[in-house]
RNA sequence: GGUCCUGUGGCCGAGUGGCUAGGCAGAGCUCUGCAAAAGCUUCCACACCAGUUCGAAUCUGGUCGGGACCUCCA
């Protein structure tokens, strides 16, 4: 069964060959660390975060590269703008390094919640300002881009006009006309060094109070946008790779742009797969700064945020992500964010429940039903190969828990399905939940000591029950569960706990 | 205005023309000293109108609603 991804290139389901048998290269556009990331961030990094599992999985020895954005026009909130040119002592000004040092760890620390495995290679932009360069140079060597008052231009008509031939033209990724475009485009600054609307910068000049600025062959400025993507990639992952991924948000202009930039330098398109996830939506609108709407994740995972009713775990964020499909809108709300929360438990602790249960030797008594899981478990293969549909996955798997919480506690007999059905459940269960979905269910402090402490009360619970010594045994019980600690009388006499 | 996406039960969300997606919430039952957990059963749906078809949530057309991009944006 073959791995179908859905290009947004050709805007169809297409069966994943990589560039290089074994190998696969992969592009995830990154953050701009001028800021700190919020719900809407989270989905690019655990929907790539699962691809790029997922390919390892399949054996693939893969190049997992995101960026991180860290040139460009940056200004702390609350931070004057002057503090640039003004003759201030020089730890009493903003320095850009220190602000883009505090956001990248910020990030860095909530992929680590969130249990994204870190990308093989994370390139800066301020630490590829040479390769930028050195591309823009050849752009304008081959008569693509323009110099015009320090600043450097890509010129989108001749490409558009040139590529076109090639059945490649401008805005072909998103679905575009060139010729429809031009006189929708807004004003913006220094639009007037521009020839035509649609061109964008690869290198601006720096005004003087611009405090992010390198010298360049076109005097002092820094990187255009779109330009240090391509730069990157090219470098780590050769001039054609095989996924570009990102938010749905940046298909246009940014990804357009990369195509041109990288087509004319290399003379071949850059990527053969093109992944796009859409957005987490709050009220049905899109997260966003501009709309004033976000919910920071660390004002998430504390839950202090006015729209927030509690806390979130980040593995709670991560399953509610994996529950939707990654090109489908995903709307937050307290409602659905609990369900998760909640669901989540529940699975986690059939697996946990799953991989307790004694492998022997015997057959299935209910042939029915062991032929149900097995078609079951097969499918979550066909689910995950199917662009990735997580969701279908989990649905597979929440109707098998009742069948393992059923085994586990008596309702149904173990000999239902059979031992070598039992394993299969273990083994996959474990590959999906923990290799492939990146689920964790990590309880905080130190958890030998409170496995210790709660032992003794459960100890002290069952003497008092022993004794119809209810008040205690109700006190106890209800205590720890006030504390977030929930009792569970077996059906064996025997007391197992979870927490919340 | 242009291009595109979308409208599923109280909430979130899968849905490739015919077979109960799933989760959470609600109801009933079993188990339990009482609970909880777990199990079993169950209510609630496909925006609206027309068409294609033996059959449509799924295809086509229209109506109305929501959204994204066209500007930085995950």
């Amino acid at each position: 069964m073959p791995l179908k991804i859905y290009n947004s290139l050709t805007r169809k389901k297409e069966e994943f060959k990589p560039i290089t048998p074994g190998y696969a290269g992969m592009y995830v556009c990154g953050p701009t660390v001028s800021g700190e990331s919020h719900l809407g961030h989270a989905r690019p990094y655990i929907t790539f975060d699962v691809v790029y599992r997922y390919l390892q999985h399949l054996g693939y020895k893969v190049r997992y590269v995101r960026n991180i954005t860290d040139a460009g026009h940056f200004e702390e909130e609350g931070r004057a703008a002057e503090d640039k040119i003004s003759t201030k002592a020089i730890l009493e000004k903003l320095e850009p390094m220190e602000l883009v040092q505090k956001y990248t760890n910020m990030f860095h620390w909530a992929m680590q919640q969130f249990n994204n495995i870190e990308p093989s290679i994370e390139p800066t932009a301020t630490g590829h300002i040479v390769e930028q360069i050195t591309m823009i140079e050849k752009i304008i060597a081959d008569g693509y881009a323009y110099v015009n008052n320090g600043s450097v231009y890509f010129d989108v008509n001749k490409y558009n006009e040139d590529f076109s031939k090639k059945g490649m033209p401008y805005g072909m990724l998103s679905g575009r006309n060139l010729d429809e475009q031009l006189d929708t485009t807004r004003e913006l600054d220094n639009q007037d060094e521009k020839r035509n609307k649609a061109d964008f910068a690869l290198w601006k000049n720096a005004p003087p109070e611009h405090i992010m600025r390198w010298k360049s062959p076109w005097g002092e400025g820094f990187p255009g946008w779109h330009i240090e993507c391509s730069a990157m990639a090219t470098k780590y992952l050769g001039t054609q790779f095989d996924i570009h991924g990102g938010g749905m948000d940046l298909q246009f202009p940014h990804h357009e742009c990369e195509i041109a930039q990288s087509s004319v330098c290399n003379h071949t398109a850059p990527v053969r797969y093109w992944m796009h996830n859409n957005m987490i939506t709050i009220n049905g609108r899109k997260m966003g700064k501009s709309y004033n709407n976000v919910i920071k994740l660390s004002e998430l995972f504390t839950g202090n945020h006015p729209l927030l009713e509690q806390a979130y775990h980040p593995m709670t964020i991560r399953f509610f992500i994996l529950q939707s499909h990654y090109r489908s809108t995903l709307d937050f709300g307290n409602e659905a964010l609990q369900a998760s929360e909640k669901a989540f438990k529940r699975l986690w602790e059939a697996y946990e429940n799953l991989l307790k249960i004694e492998a022997g030797n015997w057959q299935a008594t209910d042939t029915a039903l062991d032929e149900k899981i097995n078609k079951q478990i097969s499918e979550f293969t066909t689910f995950i190969e199917d662009d990735f549909s997580t969701a279908k996955v989990l649905a597979n798997m929440f109707e098998i828990v009742p069948v393992i919480n059923g085994i586990k506690n008596k309702q149904l007999p173990i000999n239902s399905i059979s031992s070598a059905t039992i394993a299969l459940m273990k083994q996959q269960f474990k590959i999906f939940i923990e290799d492939i979905f990146g689920l964790t269910y990590n309880i905080t402090g130190d958890i030998n000591i409170l496995n210790d402490v709660l032992q003794l009360l459960i100890d002290i619970r069952k003497e008092a029950k022993a004794n119809k010594n209810f008040v205690t045994s109700d006190t106890i019980r209800n205590e720890l569960l006030r504390l977030g600690v929930q009792l569970k009388d077996e059906k064996d006499g025997n007391i197992s706990w979870s927490i919340d």
